[in-house]
RNA sequence: GCCGGUGUGGCGGAAUGGUAGACGCGGCGGACUCAAAAUCCGCUUGUGGUGACACAGUGGAGGUUCGAGUCCUCUCACCGGUACCA
């Protein structure tokens, strides 16, 4: 597919056959065909064992590996080796989530069948995936699309159905009028669908859901449970599932003096209740539709309130706009009636759908009244205010009742206000209320009647009691969460296991008719220009069937499942190869995953769904745990620099970065770009993502061919830390291709004489024991560098300056060989889950037989290479760094102090001042505070 | 809009509150070579200075601390997610 770009840039020059010079390919082959020989990486229960389950997520099928999988699958394949050379137990499977979107796109594009697009492109990427080497376990592989797969999920589904966990309502999708199609949210695009270019509508369809709700209290106490997950993750989650305590109030509604429905709304601050001066409902709502009917101008805001998409980023990002609906509502406490509007910012998903509106403490409310001049109502103020006011001996005459005040005063400092600043206190906070914002802090009520003086949470107490106590609201702990949609109007996808009958309604497909199949055989419906709407929904034949129940004709469900739904269980089929059930006893042995790695995209939905899913298989007794997966990797993207030309029409084409010359100035600057191919020049974009629309992908298989999986694994993991987003660089790889020649060239040099001696470490020069030190420091760096920190560039950058030592210490006696030896012998394990193909070669030159090296141990640290005579400590005056001295490790800090201020530059440095204080941090720092 | 993250030399990055710039790339200089490539060696944050050295410096503005790239407050820019892309 990136043709053109991948001319050989290899010398046209044959050297020599150098027997002893690095060949990737010729190391590569014999390493993975070794491993495929011994079946090396497939694995089974072992309970004499530790066991490590590593994972990483199952790429989508899209046609060709690209970077991010590799990085993905680098830094799983690095854990994998590294923990199994710790002993354990490790299962590193792989698989394809190879339903989706977009097989379907590229079935219409191509007219063909989504099925025989996906699994040619799967035999494809698992080709790709066993050039790179990873230590897999191949035998565990499937693809979910296959109904082997997918009846499992349909039979758990059914059995939710049962239990009442799965359900069926209304809910909005975006409909492309001209296609007659629901589109996905990223198919619209500035409110227009991606292929037709009519404006999107929403339009409520009925659909399946699932009631994560239900669970929503656990998945919230489950972070709390997972040490081994990025914060950043866990603080989304939390977000996400937006757990809220407060007060569901009623608002009593009439339409021209006559009763209608009253409204509910959610709010977490009740104690603003008294400065509620409208409320807002979505064009959804009941209650907006009933008094549109009567109402041609409302109706029509109505309409168009519904052209548009239904994602929240477009949502809350459009102008904040509603219409008075004439219909009234009754205030609970006061029975003071107040207008209803319709509002675009009020979401029929989210609680109620309609909200009470506090303009005077809410920013949205406050702008929103602001716009259409309705009154905002000061009821909650801070302290500083109230204190101000007694201060100057105000009567409270704004409403703030003297007695409950008094009690809410009592003991304040009220020293820092004089009379003339306490009044101009007052009039900037009522002027920031009413012109410049709403003040949304907790404070104390004022104008709220009974309520005075009192604070949030009295406030909250007295409100409940009330209302409840009248029935006219509850407490209650919100959700932002809502159920789980996962009924999607497509074609690919896992049929939806029921049946609808006109008498006896939806039932579930019995088990003993599971799988529901999904016709594969559909490249008909594809071709001309078809397959916009899905096959089984366009085919009338595909959907009849008899119920269950009765046995009377009756029509299966078209729609098919999310493909999240997929995705939620596959750890878990990985562990039971070739069960027939969801799962079998295997799954107790490898969960919960030790080791997940993924993208940060995922950080959210994915791993909701994930662990949702797995509490549902706990509670179908299938698994013992709570959570699927102890430990969490999320990986950055892979970006590259972006290069154009802009054409004559004035749209930008793009070019890949491999058809590119980088010029440079004197300094080593980028000041321009050249194509190869003309030598004239382009422009430089941004560094980006990786993608094709700026053509700025790197095909991992041309650098496999050109470098060597080594050297791809290598820059992958050397690049950047793996949370971080790594910048592809060719001349970057090219650094790390020398370093493996290098490496190379030392241990086939060093092995040339056969003759290895054994390290003495009493027999040591200086020299010698100085770089056996360095080799201990490395091997303990690497392995916390692996193991704890997950640091694995900096562990490489260890190893590199090894190698640098190794190369300048020429030390040929019998212990500097011997030290050359161990230490030549470390690095081979060390480097080993980055580079094991390498590392599988060099083994054997240092003249160990062929093996399996994740069955070697890993390196250990010898402490009493690790030990130092002296350190060095930086002395600073006044946190300037001055001088460096050296002194014994156990040297007391007077001793430390002593040398410090007897350095020249310190001397120097504190003529004229008087010290005041010494620090000293034994073994990193002396600071001389002085002045 | 909201939630989360990131910001350090020419570039990727290192520094786990204690000597800012490890390691790699790029650049400059040198060795080898008829020459080139490859390889090896040295230098490489900026400014001033022949130099020793001095001063400045981690997106911006404040703060905490003996000491801040690191912690806190505000702010700007970019990236991810935002419930039907995966």
């Amino acid at each position: 597919m990136a043709m053109g770009i991948m001319q050989d840039n290899q010398a046209p020059t044959t050297p020599e056959p150098d027997e002893s010079a690095y060949r990737p390919q010729v190391v590569e082959a014999a390493a993975q065909g070794y491993w495929t020989t011994q079946r090396a990486y497939e694995v089974t229960e072992d309970s004499a064992r530790p066991k490590f389950y590593c994972l990483s997520m199952l790429p989508y099928p899209s046609g060709a590996l690209h970077m991010g999988h590799v990085r993905n699958y680098t830094i799983g394949d690095v854990i994998s080796r590294y923990q199994r050379m710790n002993g354990k137990n490790v299962l590193q499977p792989m698989g394809w989530d190879s339903f989706g979107l977009p097989a379907e796109n590229a079935a219409i594009k191509n007219h063909t069948a989504p099925a025989k697009w996906t699994y040619a492109n799967i035999d494809h990427m698992r080709g790709q995936l066993k050039l790179l080497g990873y230590a897999i376990d191949w035998s565990r592989e499937f693809a979910t699309s296959r109904p082997d797969y997918y009846r499992w999920e349909q039979l758990m589904f059914t059995r939710l159905l049962k239990k009442g966990m799965a359900y069926r309502k209304n809910a909005v999708v975006n409909w492309d009028p001209v296609d007659q199609t629901v589109l996905a949210n990223e198919q619209v695009i500035d409110g227009r669908g991606w292929r037709s270019g009519a404006v999107v509508e929403k339009r409520e369809i009925p659909q399946w859901f699932l009631k994560i709700t239900d669970y929503a209290q656990e998945l919230l106490d489950g972070l709390d449970t997972l040490p081994g997950w990025p914060d950043a993750v866990k603080i989304m989650q939390r977000n996400w599932l937006g757990r809220s305590e407060g007060l569901e109030i009623c608002f009593d509604v009439n339409d021209d003096g006559a009763p209608v429905e009253p409204i509910k709304v959610f709010t977490t601050r009740p104690d603003t209740l008294m400065g509620v001066t409208f409320l807002s409902i979505a064009a959804e709502h009941p209650l907006a539709q009933h008094a549109g009917q009567a109402r041609p101008l409302l109706q029509g805001f109505i309409e168009e309130l519904r052209r548009g998409g239904v994602s929240e980023a477009e949502l809350e990002t459009q102008e904040k706009r509603g219409m008075d609906t004439g219909l009234r509502a009754v205030h609970p406490i006061t029975g003071e009636s107040l207008p209803v509007y319709v509002a675009n910012f009020v979401l029929m998903n989210y609680g109620t759908g309609a909200v009470m509106a506090v303009p005077g403490h809410d920013q949205r409310d406050w702008e929103f009244a602001k716009r259409y001049s309705l009154p905002i109502k000061m009821v909650v103020v801070d302290r500083s205010v109230l204190d101000a006011l007694r201060e100057i001996g105000h009567d409270l005459s704004r409403g703030v009742g003297a007695d409950p005040m008094s009690a809410a005063l009592e003991g304040r400092q009220t020293d820092a206000y004089d009379t003339r600043s306490a009044v101009q206190v007052i009039e900037d906070f009522e002027e920031r209320v009413m012109e410049q914002c709403a003040f949304t802090e907790r404070g104390i009520l004022v104008n709220s009647g009974e309520y005075d003086g009192l604070d949030f949470q009295q406030a909250l107490d007295a409100l409940a009691t009330r209302l409840e106590a009248e029935g006219r609201g509850q407490r209650r702990v919100n959700f932002r969460l809502r159920d789980w949609g996962v009924s999607r109007q497509r074609y690919w996808g896992c049929p939806i296991p029921v049946i609808y009958c006109a008498k006896c309604g939806a039932v579930p497909v019995p088990e003993d008719q599971l799988p529901v199949v999904l016709p594969e055989d559909v490249a008909e419906a594809y071709s001309g220009a078809g397959g916009v709407r899905s096959p089984i929904k366009a085919d009338p034949e595909w959907r009849k069937t008899t119920c269950p129940q009765c046995g009377g004709p009756a029509e299966r469900e078209t729609d098919t499942f999310d493909t999240f739904m997929e995705s939620s269980w596959y750890y878990a089929r990985y562990t039971s190869p070739g069960a027939n059930a969801q799962v079998d006893e295997r799954a107790n042995y490898w969960l919960p995953v030790d080791q997940y790695i993924g993208g940060i995209e995922h950080a959210i939905m994915h791993l909701l769904y994930f662990r949702f899913y797995h509490k549902l298989m706990r509670d179908a007794g299938m698994v013992h745990s709570d959570e699927p997966a102890q430990n969490l990797l999320c990986q950055g993207m892979v970006i590259a620099d972006t290069f154009y030309r802009t054409t004559a029409d004035g749209t930008k084409d793009w070019i890949n970065p491999a058809a590119i010359d980088v010029k440079r100035d004197d300094k080593g600057r980028v000041v321009g770009a050249v194509l190869k191919a003309d030598g004239k020049s382009v422009q430089v974009g941004g560094t980006e993502k990786m993608s094709k629309s700026r053509n700025n992908g790197i095909d991992p298989q041309i650098m496999v061919d050109k470098y060597g999986a080594d050297t791809v694994r290598l820059f992958s993991m050397f690049a950047a830390p793996p949370e971080q987003s790594l910048e592809w660089s060719e001349a970057g790889v090219e650094g790390m291709s020398r370093f493996l020649k290098r490496f190379w060239r030392e241990v086939t040099t060093h092995a040339a004489n056969p003759d290895h001696p054994v390290t003495d470490p009493a027999a040591l020069d200086a020299g010698q024991k100085a770089l056996r030190r360095q080799l201990h420091e490395t091997i303990q760096k690497v392995g916390d560098d692996f193991g704890r920190r997950h640091a694995f560039n900096t562990a490489i950058a260890a190893l590199m300056e090894l190698l640098n030592a190794l190369g300048k210490f020429n030390d040929q006696s019998e212990q500097g060989r011997a030290v050359r030896h161990e230490a030549l012998e470390a690095m081979v394990l060390l480097l080993n889950p980055v580079v094991p193909h390498i590392s599988h070669a060099l083994w054997q030159v240092l003249g160990h037989a062929q093996g399996v090296l994740e069955d070697q141990p890993w390196p250990q640290p010898d402490p009493a290479a690790l030990v130092r005579d002296t350190a060095t400590l930086a002395v600073q005056i006044n946190g300037k760094l001055r001088a460096t001295i050296e002194l014994p490790v156990n040297a007391s800090k007077d001793e430390a102090e002593a040398l410090a201020r007897a350095q020249p530059q310190v001397v120097h440095f504190l003529e004229g001042l008087t010290v005041r204080k010494v620090i000293v941090v034994p073994g990193k720092i002396v600071n001389i505070v002085a002045g």
